[in-house]
DNA sequence: GTCTATACACCGATAGAC
DNA sequence: GTCTATCGGTGTATAGAC
């Protein structure tokens, strides 16, 4: 069966989001999950072969929630609302976000799955701002690319402030933060017209 | 002498920043300055005594830097076009910041001067966008403290970027999107007078 | 496929000579 | 104040029985 092999999955994606990776040992893993330590090393070669298993499902995950949100029928701006504004577990993190200074990034292959995260967020943000602005609902004077970086960091960003002071609602303030900027200029546009 | 300790204190410094406090170990730092053990625990109740050191000399820099930008006798947007367009090492990641998911935040000594860091910056930045507001330079729709934490994060999640996509230039994006927004909203309301 | 026992390196910290 | 030797604990991984 492959259910010690998931269930190993799932603990390691748990434990990657709650510690990190270098934190987090295979006893954690085995004592989260149940299993022995003769299940880890049978179904993976180790610790980092897990961990790689494990964040690339989650960044599917991660990645497939956002396009749910991009890709739907619904005015552009309303799609940023909905992406900036959902509620999200400020304490805890983003499940991708929180390994980037992980001393593990500084193997490639464990990189590579935070990479491909962020690369997909870059692309279809800047994409949709980019389809905004030809339809001058937002002003071409900006880069796509620096809002839309902008936009991922009011969550990222938000996300190490609610850490650092130990506040969930600072990712809150932040997103809203983000989100008020860009309506409040896309109104001023809409009225000069 | 001070200079053993002292020289602990800048060592502790810098691998804090390169490496996070739970990857680093005494051993590290001792072969960082070439100190020996005992003269680590002479000086040092222990490894998290001096982090705490460490993290509070780094944090007082900080701040002394951020002060120095917003205390200056310039224009208000002029001050943030300085502190959010000045260089920074977007791989290296912000001392203070990179440590918001570092598995010693979970202790409130090692947790207390990122919070303070993180306080005073956001009491900075508050202060000046109110100050802007009631000279009705920004729009009174707006939230200070929302606007201040979404410029903070354009600074904190620029270093997430980078970090995870390994490009320097990524908190340069960020830094840039969140000053353009600024900037443009400012020009516009001056135009609407 | 899963278990227990074991190996070896490194962790943070201490002891005691100099 | 600084050194080396050493402690108990934990990390990752392997061995070999079942």
């Amino acid at each position: 069966m492959n259910s010690t092999r998931q269930a190993l999955i799932d603990s390691m994606k748990e434990l990657l989001w709650l510690r990190g990776y270098d934190a987090t040992s295979p006893n954690q893993v085995l004592d989260h999950c149940g299993a022995g330590k003769g299940s880890f090393y049978h179904h993976f070669k180790g610790k980092k072969a897990l961990a790689i298993e494990a964040m690339n499902e989650r960044v599917d995950e991660m990645i497939d929630e956002c396009d749910a949100i991009f890709t739907a029928d619904i005015p552009w701006l309303k799609k940023f609302e909905t992406f900036l504004l959902q509620p999200r577990a400020g304490i805890k993190g983003c499940p991708v976000g929180r390994l980037a200074f992980d001393p593990s990034m500084a193997d490639r292959d464990l990189r590579e799955p935070i990479t491909r995260y962020f690369s997909h967020l870059q692309y279809r943000i800047t994409n949709e701002l980019m389809e905004a602005q030809q339809d001058n609902m937002i002003d071409s004077f900006f880069m796509a690319e620096e809002l839309a970086a902008m936009i991922i960091s009011s969550i990222q960003g938000g996300y190490v402030q609610s850490r650092a002071l130990n506040d969930a609602q600072q990712i809150e303030h932040s997103c809203r933060g983000a989100f008020a900027l860009l309506y409040v200029h896309t109104t001023a546009l809409n009225e000069s017209f």
